[in-house]
DNA sequence: TCGAGGATCAGGGGCGTCCCCGATGGTTCG
DNA sequence: CGAACCATCGGGGACGCCCCTGATCCTCGA
């Protein structure tokens, strides 16, 4: 934890597509933040976003993850492209609890994320540690944000494992995780099923999976389907 | 469309899970619907609905979808069952313009569904019509709600299929589009692996699949996971 | 009150999935 | 040539998936 030492209120920009949500943010804000929270604009898609942070140059920006026009993800991106407003944070608020939008959004550089389900209070304090350099989850996000980013896949890793595949092997890989059985897939690349449970379990070996299902998952997350 | 006549102001429930939300359509209501709208009260999940709605029973209910312990639904099912509040209409405010958010909320009663991108003075003027006994919604839902209701195949068909499903069917159904193995979702349900089987065979029965993974291919056609 | 339907569970069987063990022939490379 | 790797196949086994029959308990409506 930061220091709770603090000059003046915190400057904020809240981002969001729905109108009666920034208007219930400022009211929270404007009452359960009294004196400690300064809201500077709102936005409601990403052109007017980037427009208003590197106008206001906040210290927080409220940032819905879901947006017209990009996305949170692609405020962040353009605002520090464009070289501006490099002190601001940003704070994703969603009611989404979905693993590829939090790990989308903190990969695009956000210091925190919590969901819509917060209370004024707590929001106002998740605003306060943020600006201090602090990153604030929510608590049942926190687990599997470390998770994430303390030894699992890499995009990198994604290509050294399908490599390692032979050309066989991504054949039969590519029948299976589209929901081939062993005996259609032996038919269709006319070898035995004995060889297809060959491939397959060299398949699950290299990519380091137990199942047909994770498999499935493995290649659609990967758009190779 | 009904007269304009309206001896005095239209009183309405709020039913939303996040607090910021029902703050900023109070806010809204107050200063766009001056005079026009009164608010008895607010409700944070489906119980607490239930009590207000009979408590107050308003013109008109402001109804979030997605709601802890059954969704916004469950609220009209269960007022109506009690034989509470026979005037009052719903009108379902929602963040989903999925099809079957939209068709579930209609079919359970609802006179109407707008999104949550609506404006201040647009709710007010629903919430009016609605009061008079219209039925609104937003201009990208309506197309869709008269086709799923005048005859379409495609929207038509899946909600049909969709219905023959008990409650407990669709719950193991969703786990098992997801990937889930039968132990998993026992342990998720509480229940035994016997009974997940069962659940399963009506299941596929019932939507005349064959397989987990046509169940799955089902599913994600029709975006249920 | 009786039947219908939903939720729960059990046993048993056929087949699919995935693993272990093994084997043969083919290639490439040092 | 031998080592390494690949593609091909087999036996056998543990376990998962899906079906069938049959059962109990509960609720709801005719």
């Amino acid at each position: 934890m930061a220091t709770a030492e603090r000059k003046g209120p915190v400057s904020v920009v809240i981002v969001d597509d729905h109108a009666m949500f920034r208007r219930g943010v400022r009211a929270e804000l404007e009452s359960a933040g009294r004196g400690q929270v300064a809201i500077l604009a709102e936005a409601a898609d990403v052109d007017e976003a980037i427009a208003a942070v590197g106008e206001h140059r906040p210290d927080v920006v409220l940032l819905d993850v879901h947006l017209p026009g990009g996305g949170g993800a692609e405020v962040m991106r353009r605002v520090t492209a464009g070289g501006g407003a490099p002190e601001t944070r940003y704070l994703a608020l969603s009611v989404s609890d979905a693993a590829e939008d939090v790990i989308g959004t903190i990969r695009g550089g956000a210091r925190g994320y919590v969901t819509k389900t917060i209370t004024g209070p707590e929001l106002v304090q998740a605003i306060g540690r943020v600006a201090e350099g602090d990153a604030v989850f929510s608590p049942r996000l926190a687990g599997f944000v470390l998770d994430a980013f303390s030894g699992s896949i890499d995009v990198a890793a994604v290509d050294e494992d399908l490599d390692r595949l032979t050309e066989r092997e991504r054949e039969v890989m590519r029948l299976i995780a589209r929901g081939y059985a062993y005996k259609e897939v032996a038919k269709e690349l006319f070898i035995s099923i004995k060889t297809v449970e060959t491939h397959m379990s060299s398949v699950l070996r290299k990519l380091q999976l137990s199942s047909r299902h994770e498999l499935t998952r493995w290649a659609s997350d990967r758009r190779l389907l």
